[in-house]
RNA sequence: GCCGAUGUAGCUCAGUUGGUCAGAGCAGCUGAUUUGUAAUCUGCAGGUCGGGGGUUCGAAUCCCUUCAUCGGCUCCA
């Protein structure tokens, strides 16, 4: 068995064959020779790989007294090799396949030169900085409890009005772009998901319904809200005039994740996404779907994620058992998001295999502070829903008609977006998201009558103000809430109350020099009106 | 769930081969100080060393087990 205790003297060895400047030999061999080879040498993953390989196109390379089997390309000889750091031994399923056999797996980096090698690792330890798990807790965003159960996040208060403001921010957008809001129960009697094929697909892996204690009715905690908004769609009938109906909710819902996939605020069991539901006839799901392309970059512009990739995610052409519905359906929904993405001039990359069961998608990622890629906005066609609920409208002939639903979320949860968020903004949040815009850092105690009065002026101008009035010197006081990431420290003194000014300190940037309260007040708001308006 | 690692006060960490080893700094509470742009001083309080079991005269230290966390794998409606 390999672990972290083995990786120095396996570096070591690595470092030593290197030096050696071994040249690497690539050879192309027939099946036969390959699997003779191999099975010689007793290797049965080899001989497994090579025994789907084409003949004719199996390559070896050899470096030293080493062959392996590898489609290549690889160096030309172990000289390049200056720089070596293994990080870590993992498990990994063979192939891939949770059925198989673990292997154990050896991570590590190479470069050509030591100082690119040290400067990565540099950046290993920066980004540790970063993580949203260390900041949630130093800057007290959110928190886990045992007693409350792992992957269920608590949100104190500084992060709750964080993630406030991001949803008060996105409701006001909702609402210019004519989304209504709705809001659904927890949780759902079990047969609502039998209707939406939720419970067959998932059902034996989530959290299992719980059950009344006289009537016996079965109920399941909410893992999705498409359900209740289809039985809302239903509740009034509808016409072509009405469509596109876009229905949006925050919605907390609870899905059972395996104990070794929860992951700070990104992998959790129970979450808020900012979910909606495009009802649309057939002829405008094109457009709808282009309108939340352009929704998921005004809102990814708005918090400076500019680096983010969009991934096109289809069903597996090999593996149909999958999923449900027709092929017909399933080719149009494609159809529909490839040609809205490409209309959009979205770079994209095309996935098969990676749809949901009852739809293709439209993912948008973002990287945290190391580099891994989460999934936050999401678009996704779905011709199933509709017809497993029964969804209708009157046409302009006076008949029944099918619409077709767009599930999609932009920051996909909120758990996962603010985590995220973090992790890019290293907790220095922009003004209009802080939890708190100042802090009031009085230079004595004779100057706490002002520094007050200046508190309530500012929480009654709706600028969420703190003050620190301990009897601490100005520079401590200032380092604290420096700390804390408060984007502006107001200094009041003599000066101060005096002239009925605030001497203004802005977060990183250090003193800006003094301005009247009013005129402070102002310039805040004006800021919070420039960062989020365009 | 699987593989590996980690788990000492709220946080960051010390604790030699098992034997006054339960400690420090920061945070907290006291008292003093009333301070002009990134750490004022004093005192106090805080931990059944993740939980449980075992080995031993004796366990934070060794073994077993369990829980949680971290890095991956698998999964992700």
């Amino acid at each position: 068995m390999i672990t972290d205790n083995d990786l120095p003297l396996i570096e070591n060895r690595m470092k030593e064959l290197a030096s050696k400047n071994l040249p690497i030999v690539r050879k192309e061999v027939s099946k036969k020779e390959a699997l003779d080879l191999f099975s010689g040498k007793g290797d049965q993953y080899k001989v497994e790989l090579i025994g789907e390989l084409e003949d004719g196109t199996i390559s070896l390379y050899t470096q030293g007294g080493f062959t392996d089997l590898c489609r290549g390309p690889h160096l030309p000889s172990t000289e390049p090799i200056k720089a070596i750091k293994l990080l870590n031994v993992a498990g990994a399923y063979w192939r891939g396949n949770e059925k198989n056999k673990m292997l154990t797996r050896i991570y590590g980096v190479t470069y050509p030169r030591q100082k690119m090698l040290d400067d990565y690792l540099a950046f290993l330890e920066e980004a540790r900085k970063r993580d949203h798990r260390r900041i949630g807790r130093d800057l007290e965003l959110f928190t886990f409890s045992p007693k409350v159960g792992m992957g269920l996040p608590l949100w104190m208060p500084r992060g709750a009005e964080l993630r406030q403001n991001l949803i008060n921010f996105m409701t006001r957008v909702l609402k210019k772009r004519g989304y209504t809001m709705v809001a659904t129960p927890h949780i759902g009697d079990v047969s609502l998901y039998k209707t939406s094929g939720h419970y067959e697909k998932y059902g034996k892996d989530s959290f299992q319904p719980m059950s009344t204690p006289q009537e016996g009715e079965q109920f399941m905690l909410k893992p999705m809200n498409c359900p209740h908004h289809c039985e809302i769609f239903n509740a009034t009938p509808k016409s072509y005039k009405d469509l596109p109906l876009k229905m949006a909710e925050f919605g907390t819902v609870y899905r059972y994740e395996q104990s070794g996939e929860l992951h700070g605020l990104t992998r959790v069991r129970s979450f808020t996404q900012d979910d909606a539901h495009h009802f649309c006839r057939p002829d405008q799901l094109k457009e709808e779907f282009k309108s939340i392309i352009d929704l998921v970059q005004f809102i990814f512009k708005a918090v400076n994620f500019s680096e983010f990739t969009a991934q096109i995610s289809l069903r597996d052409p090999d593996d149909r058992e999958k999923y449900i519905g027709s092929d017909e359906n399933w080719e149009k929904a494609e159809k529909a998001i490839i040609e809205a993405a490409s209309e959009k001039k979205l770079v994209t990359t095309v996935v098969p295999g990676e749809a949901a069961f009852y739809g293709p998608k439209l993912d948008f990622m973002v990287k945290d502070a190391i580099g891994r890629k989460w999934q936050l906005g999401t678009i996704q066609v779905d011709y199933n829903l509709p017809e497993r609920f029964d969804l209708t409208y009157n046409g302009s002939d006076n008949q029944k008609h099918r619409p077709v639903m767009i599930h999609r979320a932009i920051f996909g949860s909120m758990e996962r977006f603010i985590a995220v968020l973090i992790e890019n903004t290293a907790g220095k949040f922009p003004l209009w998201l802080a939890p708190e815009k100042a802090v009031i850092l009085p230079i004595s105690e004779k100057f706490n009558d002002y520094a007050y009065k200046v508190l309530h002026f500012l929480n009654n101008s709706d600028i969420c103000t703190l003050i620190d009035d301990r009897s601490e010197k100005i520079g401590k006081k200032i380092r604290d809430n420096e700390l804390k990431r408060i984007p502006y420290l107001l200094i009041i003194g003599e000066k101060e109350a005096e002239s009925g000014t605030v001497s203004v300190r802005k977060q990183g940037e250090g003193d800006k020099g003094s301005m009247k309260l009013d005129a402070f007040a102002e310039f805040i708001t004006g800021e919070i009106k420039n960062e989020i308006a365009w």
